[in-house]
DNA sequence: ATCTGCGTGTACAACGTTGTAATCTGCGAT
DNA sequence: ATCGCAGATTACAACGTTGTACACGCAGAT
């Protein structure tokens, strides 16, 4: 089993030409049935397996496909991802995973196909990312972009409509009888796409609502993470007049602001309602369960992979970049059940 | 930028042969030094990136390492992976995530060094992997392993005492004064290492305080997952005299517990104190704060990426396997306060 | 002036695969 | 019997890189 068994080898035992046993390895149609089956049984015998580096330096292909993400811990990316290589696997094609930090110029990287040459094609989730340095030139390798808005149409591009989703997220508090919405997550700077779009969202409901839109009531985060989530939590409930909802920009954020009420006494949902977003793992188990956005991550994968599989194929064919949209779901839990519903449940 | 830059392309540039380039790209000493300066320049002008494919066809190296795991949604792997990925940078090496799924089939085929042929080494992170599965013979690429026993000391291998870090942390329950002390994430079979080393620990530290050892407080979980650990809590606070403290196998498990006491209304730690083990951040955000043990997952991490680097460059050199110790702590939070101190907290 | 030797640089082959084009076989049609 | 033809198989080259072996030029030694 050690030692590489090459075509040579397949093909000596068989006793036919190593394009022969190419040829039935690709399941090209000029093989007769009869030899087809002889060399296959040499090859299952041997336990031949194709050497990829010299496949792709012939094909230019290697049936690895990047996965760049700001952060693997970050459980959001950690699911994504999962769904990612599934997809992955049925395309017969395998996942390198590339951690970006959230810094702007691996992102770059990754977006203008450096990184390894091995890879035929990058999905990518920008966090650092401008809208301008994305504009330019598309690189080497194939690239599709996730979660955020379109690129000047440069790349092929799978999302979920922040903005709907973070008024509905608002619209929910509203609708439970909550009055004073603040929002954990802003970001400034042009390199934000995500949390000025969901800030967006949360604006116009607000305004829909024609409730007051407070200024001291949106707390930036500079990463979204529970420390984060925690320290914002704790500015907003030392307002003079604090929220009786928080509306945050990811579940990571969220975990720290219910760590933070906690903390302060202050309980969840009856004195303060707290939304997330991404709908991870962690918040569907925390105490009290998180009533969060939830995109359709499978579906995103699917999208992705099957747009950059499309891309990788017909390579040098110009196709338009393609804007897909996928869906997503507020799942309400106790995190933002009415107060007085919430009451027996303790 | 786009179109490829090879050797070639450079060699025509800088009016020299294709291996001087060659020699000058790996650092060779056969090169003046002015031959040099002007080949890099040339180098830098075109943006020439080498091949991995044409390289590894032709060395048998790629520079890219797979890194096997059960579950990346899993918090534990997903930092350890980060982890990994930074250590592997360090040796300009690229990490390739291959995802399990727990199965048996899956993580032999990895151990057996099958999957892309494009990896030079796998660290394999088993957990229904069985001593005798790999006690055969190596596979065809090196191969580290994490988190368990020696196996046969067929492989190198990265491991924290289970034993002894189960037993710290039933043993810091008994000291805070608990007195049935429960155990969820017990397994079945020979396939369940991980499980059977903690539940070791865990018995070790339960006889050593002379504690009655009761079977009904080992509640098995077939997944270390929240929901399992839920359903084990559930039937633990069930019995006629429930436990006063549960040491959960690992934080997700913990997390599910946390869960089920919240939703039966008891209180944590004033009621019952609860221990997780990994230190994952959801852990350490969770409320109450999860004591956990903790790993030393950059330290394993580091140690993984070095043994499989030296395995690799030493090719066809036999040294011995390597079993490698790595440190734990326990990490005290409030889930097992002594429930005098607590009080004051909510 | 020739030889030796060292410091540089180069030609060639090979890694395992696949696309192209050529060859071979057998069979029906002429 | 010969030709043509289609199906089946094969030879060859090439992908980009690196190890081996050799060639070159120039110094100092003979």
């Amino acid at each position: 089993m050690g030692g590489r068994v090459t075509l040579q080898d397949v093909a000596a035992a068989a006793g036919v030409s190593i394009k022969t046993v190419s040829n039935v390895v690709n399941d090209f149609d000029r093989v007769a049935p009869e030899t087809r089956l002889r060399v296959q049984g040499v090859i299952d015998d041997l336990g031949y397996r194709p050497n990829l580096s010299a496949r792709q330096l012939r094909s230019g292909r290697t049936g690895v496909i990047a996965l760049a993400v700001p952060d693997l811990a970050a459980r959001y990316f950690a699911e994504l991802a999962t769904a990612v290589i599934a997809q992955a696997r049925r395309h017969a094609m395998t996942v390198l995973i590339e951690v970006t930090d959230a810094e702007r110029s691996a992102e770059l990287a990754m977006a203008r196909g450096l990184g390894s040459t091995l890879i035929d094609g990058v999905i990518l989730s920008p966090l650092a990312l401008s809208q301008s340095d994305l504009s330019g030139k598309p690189g080497r390798v194939p690239v599709v972009l996730l979660g955020e808005r379109d690129y000047a149409h440069t790349f092929d591009h799978v999302l979920i409509d922040n903005v709907a989703a973070a008024r509905d997220a608002t619209a929910h508090l509203l609708a439970t009888g909550r009055k004073r919405i603040a929002a954990i997550g802003a970001q400034s700077g042009p390199s934000s796409a995500t949390a000025h779009l969901r800030l967006c969202g949360y604006r116009e409901a607000v305004h829909t609502a024609g409730a007051p839109e407070l200024a001291e009531l949106v707390a930036p985060a500079t990463h979204f993470s529970p420390p984060e989530g925690a320290a914002a939590m704790r500015r907003l409930l030392a307002l003079p007049e604090p929220p009786d909802a928080v509306f945050c920009f990811s579940d990571m954020l969220a975990l720290g602001a219910l760590r933070a009420a906690h903390e302060a006494g202050v309980r969840v949902p009856q004195d303060v309602a707290v939304v997330g977003f991404d709908d991870t793992e962690e918040g569907r188990y925390g105490v009290p369960s998180l009533t969060s956005v939830s995109p359709d991550k499978p579906e995103i994968a699917r999208q992705a992979v099957a747009l950059l599989a499309d891309r990788i194929e017909s390579a040098g064919s110009q196709r338009k970049p393609v804007r897909t949209e996928v869906g997503y779901e507020l799942v309400v839990r106790e995190s933002s059940a009415p107060a007085t519903e919430t009451e027996g449940t303790l």
